[in-house]
DNA sequence: TCGTAATATTTACACTGTGTAATTATTGTG
DNA sequence: CACAATAATTACACAGTGTAAATATTACGA
């Protein structure tokens, strides 16, 4: 379709044709060959290849049509990986395969304002706890993902304010050399829900993923780029509103100071953690109250003039929100376009934008650290980021 | 350096080379070996082919030690490319070399607020006379360059609202076939300025550079990305005061009602076009009148509020700024710190921001479309677009 | 002026990885 | 059970690179 042909390594292909898999959740040849731009040739060799090394399966199924592929060829369940998520209520291990299907799973409680020192302590007994696991079965975790909110280069994390390269020699000390890749949640969460076979989403093309829970992030889903290149984009701190309500982050006036679950919890006097559990529930609490309605109408609104403004350095056409506002009834989520018609560029339209909503995802820790497990696997083509050589290789083979 | 080896096609290590030889502006072949992390003999296979089409062009020096280089590789002074740079007050085409330096100039007045229809009677009148300088030289122009203030994706240009579709139709036809690629001004003045070697530059790592003239716009220069990848910043519509100033684009309180050229303009009384023509004896106002000072440095306040939020979104270590806030004198231009200090995460402190400041572009257009005309024929790997096929290669063997 | 150590440049060869096309295998249907 | 249709494999050609051997060039000192 595009420039003739472009050379790629052989992890490269490796890693297309796997990525294809794992979006596709299996495929017969043809379909992936189309899938990848790559021939039926290539396929056949990549797949010998991979098949070796136990990293794909081959299922016989009846051919779909006259001469037709008879061999679904899916990820190969025998392959673990880890995926370890951090929110601001408890840390979450699991263990399971590319499919997304967890075999193994601790949850332990956290504090919202945990220092390194004690996500270490913490982090170490659950890291224990897992590898016991791992021996008892005899699995070995190819790949593990730590996700973190906040977490991002540049300066620093405006959650778990910690040293990056302590964490990141923490973490390869006590997983014993396991590789591991760390990103933010919402970057986790984001391709969890737009690319996991799991799990149903309004939008293909590229869009803004933007949650609102304790923070409010945002992740732009660019569908031509690795997921592992996405960059979270930290809405919460932007500034809205001079002089206004203070913020954790000690500025005043912050997106977050707003619409964060902690600041309509107060509106709502509840706990913030009662809230996204309520889900639909919730509503209900609004239909009792008008003041609390109006108020968390115009938090909604302040939402959309935020957002706006984002969407005016990044412009793109779609929006998808997850978090606390996709359990409002959608006469206030209205609200949100309000705002965004005083602040996106040209005004809100429905044909330039459009913003569809998705249920909070409650509970599903760590989920979206296993789907991003299973995605770095899959983009190091399954082969030990260690061990370039083809030496490692021919020992498979 | 990084993995051992990354295939790339000959059009990529074609482009590769050229790149490098259009940033440092000629080099032996050691040193280009070592900032392409290609072998010597890659060199000498790819510089052969570029020195039969006549791309490059090798003189010779005295070497610099025993048994070193003596033929300093240089972009060939024979190839044409043609800058054409849309500004607020003028419309300039140009052609030159891969170094930079202009052989023709037409700089025609126009309208800021030139309709699609105006625009196309005036670019047809001035395509027409390069085309018969061209002509006469027996020059052919191998890529052409057009900036236009606010050109991005997506939702339409907040300047010229202009039907895309139709600006690429007319190009390809008013230019007769000449590869042409659109950019925003800012893209085209930041890529100028970073990297051609007739311009110093403060930074030389990742950065956000910022315009500050009619429209407020920046581009993020992401060292390790091509240059025809990066995308306007538009900060000039973050409304940044709920119920604010009155801005172009219908809203209130956006960046650019209270920091562009013709917002300060109003302040100073004197002709937007005046400022940046006065250059620093504008400063010189500013001693008379104190009144008119603290009205500017209010408007640098905000300027870093809206900055500071456009930071907490892409977190970057450093700025470069150029525009009007360049000519400021330096305690008026600390109250950029002050409004960062108030929306930046974690607020603004030196170590972790670096912001520099250089001299407003003024005159030198359509210099920066020039030079990302140089830079797109040289990332195409000075191959004609159209050509792929390795028979457009043998005719010019 | 010439020889030499040091380095540059070119080129033959091996290797990776792809697509093409011929070959072989498999399918559902009549 | 033959057949039309398509899948899967594999030999071969081709592009592009790095390695290393061969060749060329340099400044400098005798």
């Amino acid at each position: 379709m595009s420039g003739r042909f472009t050379p790629r390594s052989r992890r490269e292909t490796r890693a297309t044709v796997l990525e294809s898999l794992l979006r596709t959740g299996g495929a017969f040849r043809p379909s992936i060959a189309r899938e990848t731009n790559l021939t039926g040739a290539s396929i056949s060799r990549i797949l010998t290849e991979l098949r070796k090394e136990n990293i794909i399966q081959e299922t016989r199924r009846p051919a779909p049509y006259v001469g037709g592929p008879t061999a679904l060829v899916t990820l190969s369940k025998d392959v673990a990986v880890a995926g370890i998520e951090l929110s601001n209520s408890r840390l979450s291990f699991g263990v399971g395969d590319l499919d997304g299907t967890l075999d193994y799973v601790e949850r332990m409680p956290a504090s919202s304002q945990l220092s390194q020192d004690e996500f270490e302590i913490l982090f170490r007994q659950s890291a224990a706890n897992m590898r016991d696991w791992t021996r008892g079965r005899d699995v070995t975790i190819r790949q593990a993902a730590v996700s973190i909110p906040g977490y991002g280069r540049g300066t620093g994390n405006p959650i778990f304010a910690w040293d990056m390269a302590r964490l990141t020699a923490f973490l390869e000390e006590t997983l014993h050399g396991i590789p591991v890749s760390v990103t933010n949640s919402v970057v986790a969460q984001a391709a969890f829900h737009r690319y996991s076979i799991s799990t149903a989403y309004p939008v293909a093309d590229d869009h803004l993923f933007l949650f609102v829970g304790h923070g409010v992030a945002g992740v732009i889903v660019d569908e031509t780029a690795p997921i592992d290149a996405f960059m979270a984009f930290e809405l919460g701190h932007m500034v809205i509103q001079r002089e206004g309500l203070p913020c954790r982050c000690g500025h005043k006036g912050c997106v977050e100071a707003y619409t964060s679950l902690r600041a309509i919890s107060k509106i709502l006097g509840i706990a913030d953690s009662e809230i996204l559990r309520r889900g639909d529930a919730f509503i209900e609490m609004l239909n009792l109250d008008g003041a609390m309605r109006a108020a968390l109408r115009e938090r909604l609104f302040l939402l959309g003039l935020g957002l706006g403004n984002a969407l005016n350095l990044h412009p793109l056409s779609s929006v998808v929100v997850s978090g606390w506002p996709s359990l409002m009834p959608e006469a206030d989520r209205r609200s949100i376009l309000d705002g965004l018609n005083e602040s996106l560029l040209g005004g809100y339209d429905e044909n330039r934008l459009h913003l569809s909503f998705i249920a909070p995802s409650i509970g599903n820790d760590p989920r979206a650290a296993l789907y991003y497990a299973a995605y770095c696997f899959v983009r190091g083509g399954g082969l030990d980021t260690r061990a370039e050589t083809p030496a490692a290789l021919q020992e498979i083979a």
